[in-house]
DNA sequence: GTCGAGATTATCT
DNA sequence: GATAATCTCGACC
């Protein structure tokens, strides 16, 4: 059973954690090998750097809550609350390897060539596990979708996120986390920055 | 193997 | 109306 203690620490000490941590939904479960810690109001990649608002008032609540979001139109990326109530910070879910239930996830994940493929990203965790908004806030204690931390990983990678640029000037914490060595783990490309609005007459 | 660009919609201003 | 914590596909080496 998860100790939800554990998770009121900050999400940079969170995320260490949950590397080789195990996360259940039905009959998959994924090892995760790859996340990325998200500070709140002081990250401004995180949606919370505004402010609160309805979608993310998730994160400002109990920790050992699952935080879901939609982006980009068609994907979902989940998220573990961490830090006390009242504080928003979260640990995205980036990568992991399906240890049980490949199957189903092979089902869900047509498009993955190879069973590396299935949970290798934020989006396609969350299809192999079939995790959707439906599931956002769900206690990962004690709901549809578990969490249950491993054995603490005996090393770990970090670095800084790309295309995030230090807050203050050259304050670059490392925000991502994954085990080394890891096949389900990529480091995307560096991050293209998306074009703005198609210009309609070319 | 790497690189560039399009898709598609909930959410926020 | 603009934005976005991404993925997939196509071109090229």
């Amino acid at each position: 059973m998860l100790d939800r203690s554990v998770l009121e620490a900050s999400a940079l000490e969170v995320a260490p954690l949950l590397l080789g941590a195990i996360v259940r939904r039905g009959e998959v479960a994924v090892r995760l090998t790859e996340v990325e810690a998200y500070l709140g109001e002081r990250d401004p990649g995180s949606h919370a750097f505004r402010g609160r608002t309805p979608r993310n008032a998730v994160m400002y609540g109990e920790p050992g809550h699952l935080y879901t979001y939609f982006t980009y139109g068609m994907h979902v990326c989940a998220n573990v609350v961490c830090s006390p109530e009242g504080v928003a910070s979260a640990v995205l879910l980036r990568a992991g390897e399906v240890v049980e239930g490949v199957g189903l996830a092979r089902e869900r994940r047509r498009t993955s060539r190879s069973d590396d493929d299935l949970a290798r990203g934020p989006a396609r965790l969350c299809v192999a596990l079939g995790i959707t908004l439906a599931d956002g806030g769900t206690d990962l204690v004690d709901g549809p979708v578990r969490l249950e931390l491993g054995p603490l990983a005996r090393e770990h990678a970090t670095g800084p996120r790309t295309g995030l640029a230090g807050p203050g000037g050259g304050e670059d914490f490392p925000w991502r986390f994954w085990l080394p060595g890891e096949p389900t783990v990529s480091p995307y490309r560096a991050h293209t920055p998306r074009r703005r609005t198609p210009p309609p007459g070319a």
